[in-house]
DNA sequence: AAATTTGTAAAATAAAAAGTTTATAAATTG
DNA sequence: CAATTTATAAACTTTTTATTTTACAAATTT
């Protein structure tokens, strides 16, 4: 028995879908998120949490827990249709904006956790330079110890910086979109 | 018992190492692989795997695993000093190159496995639209998903721009180093 | 307001990843 | 060249993460 064309068609679009689950892993995301992701974007109409539990045999609360990841990577959004009871959720169409959303959401996430950290390094550090006596040698360490956090400090902000190139979309000027 | 200068310090240094075998996630990694990366790092001199087996507390096959996953990544290498007979390990000392290394790494490997995709989807297309016998319907189906073969190309190769873009250091033109 | 639908916590289970143990080959030493 | 050390594959175990099941509250319909 031949393959119908239109059999075939659907099997390319699944392997679409396939790829871009595959890949997730590289853009800090589970495959689920990525396997969703390829579904709404083929579908290119919103979906629904049944729709999706559906479409990928997995059950109404994964979708529920997998489209509320989504959203917070920025990646999804709720939209509303009159008359539809249901949740719909549509998902960024354009490659490059998912890409910079991901790598946003999570160096900031990174970045966020960093700061509080150093804040703390700094702070003990110098507690223990000033009420202690040291001798030379423990003086020195604790040196390189606050210098090192300065060069921490350095590469976080760096990071920053680096974010907002991107949120920006300053990168663009510097490797054009094809 | 108030706690010795030097033990502060030391729990200082692994605070920091924990912090970087969290922020690991992000880079692509394991835990673990940063877990090791600080460690070598805050030695400043190179280890021995029964060294940071000791250090970690894992298994000396673990941390030939974890290492060979450093190297692999450009993250670490294997360095020869005379009269040790033990493979010895030496980190990558700038947290700027780690994260071009990292970084570049994880997507020259996504890079790589699209292009085969790629390829395989545009010739499955190509022959789908020829031999068969197509309805206009079918026929603008599978021009639709051509178009996307081609955005995908694109985005790809934009990518690919991407990747060299901090690999040769570019990107500190834009953002610079602090 | 009773009955149904919808979305999602919380707890339980399944699947995947990380890590260890055992076994072995290659290199080194006495 | 036998004995020891080193690194790592292969098989197994443990831990972590992903997913499902059960349960329930809020919204909606009848």
């Amino acid at each position: 028995m031949v393959e119908q064309p239109l059999e075939k068609i659907k099997r390319i679009e699944e392997q679409f879908v396939e790829k871009i689950a595959d890949n997730m892993q590289t853009y800090g995301v589970t495959a689920t998120v990525g396997r969703v992701l390829g579904i709404i974007y083929m579908n290119r109409k919103p979906m629904t949490l049944d729709n999706l539990s559906e479409e990928t045999g997995m059950s109404k609360t994964r979708m529920s827990q997998v489209v509320r990841e989504m959203v917070d990577f920025n990646i999804a959004e709720k939209v509303f249709e009159k008359g539809v009871r249901k949740d719909l959720y549509s998902v960024e169409q354009d490659y490059y904006q998912t890409f910079i959303s991901l790598f946003t959401s999570n160096w900031r996430k990174a970045i966020q956790k960093n700061k509080i950290f150093e804040k703390k390094m700094a702070a003990e550090l110098q507690a223990l330079l000033e009420t202690e006596a040291l001798d030379k040698d423990l003086e020195q360490k604790i040196h390189i110890l606050l210098k090192e956090t300065k060069e921490w400090h350095d590469y976080y902000q760096w990071l920053a910086e680096l974010v907002e190139f991107f949120d920006s979309g300053e990168i663009f000027n510097h490797v054009p979109k094809r």
